[in-house]
DNA sequence: CGTCCACTGGAATCAAGGGTCT
DNA sequence: AGACCCTTGATTCCAGTGGACG
C-alpha cells in the first residue's frame, strides 16, 4: 500500500493549535468581554417581548469588528432560551450585505417564518407587495413578538433606498395580534444622520446603541481569553498578543482583524514546524492577509472591472507624480477592450467602475481640479502595487492578450 | 474676478433574463 | 400564452463644480 499523499500531515501532529475554530471571527464565545454595557442595554430594551409587549426599535452603530453582530446574536439566543416555555417571541437575523435586494430580504425573512415547505415563497416572480402581505399574514398568525435583526443595513440602503425598511417598520399597522420590532445594525456612523430619511429615522432610531472600538488593552483581554482554549500552553511568545492588539487597534479597534492575525500567525508557525509563535510570524501573517484580500477582491471583479483596472495600470502617466486621469484611462480602455474583443462601455460607466475600484481599496483616486484643464479623478498608479498587476495579469481573461500596444501614440490616431 | 474645461455625481430609462400567476 | 414582477447591467441626460487661466 502506497503512502497517503497526506502522509506528512497525518504524521505531523498539531503541536500549537488545539482548536482553531475558536480563533475564527465567526465563533461566538460564551462570554463577550467588554460589552457588558451594550448587552445590558439591549436586554433592557427587548425584555418586554417576553411578555408579548413590543420593544422599541434599535439602531446599533459601530465599526467593523466591534462585536455588534456577536452581541446581538448572543442576546437573541439568550432571549430564545428565556422564552422557551411561554413562546412569546421569535428572533430573526438577516445579513443585508449578503441578502441585498428588497425582494431577497423579504423572501428571506418570510421563509424563516414559513415552515410548510409547500407554502415557501419562490425566490423570484412575486411582486414585493404580495410577499409583504403574505409575510404580514404569517407573522400575525403566530401571535408573537418578532425581533428582526437587519445586519449591515447600510449596504442594502445604499443600493436600494429605504423603502423596504420603511415597510418593515410600519408593518405593525397591519398586524392585529403580533408585533414586530427591528434591530438595525450599521458600521457607518454617518448612516443615522445623513442617509436615513426623516420618515424612517424616528422609527428605526427609537433607541441608539453605540459600539466603540476596542482599546488595545481590551483586545489583549479578548485574545488572551481565546488562546486559552485555542492553543496549547506555552506556545506563544509574550510579545505576540500585544503586537496583534496594537496592529488592530491603530486601525479601528477591530477584534476580527486581531483574531485573524493571531490565527494566521499560528497557522504559519505550525506549518513551518516552529515550536513557538513569535512576532515575526505576525508580520508574515499581516502581509499574507493583505495579499489575500487583494487576490480575493480581484477574483470577484466583473470582467469589465478587470479590464478597467488593467487599463489603469497600463495607462502611461503624463506627469511626474505618476498619476493618471479618467480621460487617459478611458482611451486606454477603449483600445484594450477592442483588442480583447469585448464591447466598449461608455465613459460614464468606466467612471463608475473606477469609483468602485477606489471604494474596494485596490486603487486610490480623488477628484482633482486642473482649473481650466477641467475636473477629473486623479488616480494614483504608484499605489497600485505590483501584486495587483501580477494577480490580474494571470487572470483567465487576459490570457494571450498582447500588452505591447502603445496607447499614448494610438490615441492620437483616432 | 469671471470664465470655462472635463469631467463628476445623481437620476431616469432601457433591455435582457430570471421567474410566477391565471 | 400573455401579463406581470424583480434584478442587473448598461445607457443617456443633465445640472454642478474646483480652481488655473486670462
Amino acid at each position: 500500500m502506497a503512502d497517503s499523499i497526506f502522509k506528512k500531515y497525518l504524521e505531523k501532529k498539531n503541536n500549537l493549535i488545539k482548536n482553531r475554530g475558536i480563533l475564527q471571527a465567526t465563533y461566538v464565545p460564551e462570554v463577550l468581554l467588554h460589552r457588558d454595557h451594550q448587552i445590558g442595554e439591549i436586554v433592557d430594551i427587548i425584555a418586554p417581548s417576553l411578555n408579548k409587549d413590543k420593544p422599541s426599535n434599535i439602531l446599533i452603530i459601530g465599526q467593523t469588528g466591534t462585536g455588534k453582530t456577536a452581541v446581538v446574536n448572543y442576546v437573541g439566543h439568550e432571549l430564545e432560551k428565556a422564552d422557551i416555555e411561554s413562546n412569546n417571541c421569535r428572533y430573526i437575523y438577516v445579513n443585508c450585505e449578503v441578502i441585498d435586494t428588497p425582494y431577497s430580504i423579504l423572501y428571506n425573512i418570510s421563509n424563516q417564518i414559513i415552515t410548510d415547505p409547500n407554502k415557501k415563497i419562490p425566490f423570484t416572480g412575486w411582486s414585493l407587495e404580495k410577499i409583504f402581505n403574505e409575510l404580514a399574514k404569517y407573522i400575525d398568525d403566530e401571535d408573537r413578538v418578532f425581533i428582526i435583526v437587519l445586519d449591515e443595513i447600510d449596504m442594502s440602503f445604499k443600493k436600494n433606498g429605504d423603502d423596504i425598511f420603511y415597510y418593515l417598520t410600519t408593518i405593525n399597522e397591519m398586524l392585529k395580534k403580533s408585533r414586530v420590532s427591528i434591530i438595525g445594525i450599521t458600521n457607518n456612523s454617518t448612516f443615522a444622520e445623513k442617509l436615513l430619511s426623516p420618515r424612517i429615522k424616528s422609527r428605526l432610531g427609537e433607541e441608539k446603541i453605540i459600539f466603540p472600538p476596542y482599546t488595545p488593552e481590551q483586545l489583549i483581554d479578548i485574545l488572551n481569553n481565546r488562546i486559552e482554549y485555542a492553543l496549547y500552553p506555552d506556545v506563544i511568545d509574550n510579545s505576540v498578543i500585544p503586537y496583534c492588539a496594537a496592529i488592530s487597534a491603530q486601525g479601528s479597534g477591530d477584534a476580527r482583524k486581531a483574531l485573524d492575525l493571531l490565527r494566521i500567525s499560528a497557522d504559519i508557525a505550525e506549518r513551518n514546524g516552529d515550536s513557538i509563535i513569535t512576532s515575526a510570524h505576525v508580520d508574515y501573517a499581516r502581509q499574507k492577509i493583505e495579499l489575500d484580500a487583494v487576490v480575493e477582491v480581484i477574483k470577484t471583479l466583473t470582467e469589465q472591472s478587470k479590464i478597467v483596472l488593467m487599463s489603469i495600470i497600463k495607462t502611461p502617466s503624463s506627469n511626474e507624480t505618476g498619476s493618471v486621469t479618467t480621460g487617459d484611462v478611458y482611451t486606454t480602455y477603449i483600445e484594450l477592450s477592442r483588442n480583447m474583443g469585448y464591447n466598449v462601455l461608455s465613459q460614464r460607466m468606466v467612471a463608475n467602475l473606477i469609483s468602485e475600484l477606489d471604494m474596494l481599496g485596490i486603487i486610490t483616486a480623488r477628484v482633482k481640479s486642473f482649473g481650466r484643464g477641467g475636473r477629473t479623478k486623479e488616480i494614483d498608479v504608484n499605489k497600485v502595487s505590483n501584486d495587483v498587476f501580477f494577480i490580474l495579469s494571470s487572470d483567465d481573461i487576459f490570457r494571450g492578450v498582447d500588452f505591447t500596444f502603445k496607447p499614448n501614440k494610438q490615441t492620437t490616431l483616432m
